[in-house]
DNA sequence: TGATTATTTGAACACTTTTTCAAATGTTCT
DNA sequence: AGAACATTTGAAAAAGTGTTCAAATAATCA
């Protein structure tokens, strides 16, 4: 058994690190939920909004809210029969510019 | 037809854009990935190695290499009957510690 | 109270992604 | 040349994801 190989592994973080690092970026990782994650980067706002900026239906944003909120990416109030969505992590913007500008450099 | 709305929608990055950079987080949203990222960022290292480090086929790695390969962010450079793959691109280190950081603070 | 509006929920379906397995390729060694 | 080794490739199976549709919930309005 070649000990460099063990002492590589070794220096991996432990697979629930690594399990919830990759969690956190799929959430960047598909172009309706980083499309939501932009719109609320510019003002937050109601499910029915995000909806009808992306030209989508409110029940497949709603399921995608869910998920981003699952993440702790977002969070929401509810306002009367509406429902006001933010967005909840500093990271979320620091991490699509540097993506963008990963993007644009290509 | 709500104009705010329609403003809204012209400030979000054009389509291809989105779709570029979803592409791009992808690559980091799969364990798989992100674990032979990681690998790749402690040093350069062969095929068969990753798969010895990851306990996993050397055939799915091979697949997943090929992935992160046509993402540009990794290379490689053929050496006799084996095969070098190291991180091509400056962005990998920066955005997996961001991420880390991220998933470390919850 | 009943109708209307906003959103959520669950299940089904279509689609994509990941892994496996077997075969192919290419390199070195004898 | 033939055997051994490292890696790639392709197709199929298995697993996972996203959207749709219909129904459920919950708040407001008449």
């Amino acid at each position: 058994m070649n000990q460099d190989i063990a002492d590589l592994r070794e220096q991996l973080p432990d697979d629930q690190d690594v399990y919830n690092l990759a969690e956190f970026f799929k959430m960047f990782g598909n172009p309706t939920r980083a499309k939501i994650l932009y719109c609320l980067h510019l003002r937050d706002l109601y499910v029915g909004e995000i909806a009808e900026i992306l030209k989508m239906s409110i029940s497949a944003v709603s399921h995608q809210l869910w998920i981003l909120r699952a993440a702790k990416l977002i969070k929401c109030v509810k306002e009367g029969k509406e429902v006001k969505y933010s967005l909840d992590d500093d990271h979320v913007n620091q991490i699509m510019a540097c993506g963008m500008t990963h993007v644009k450099e290509q």
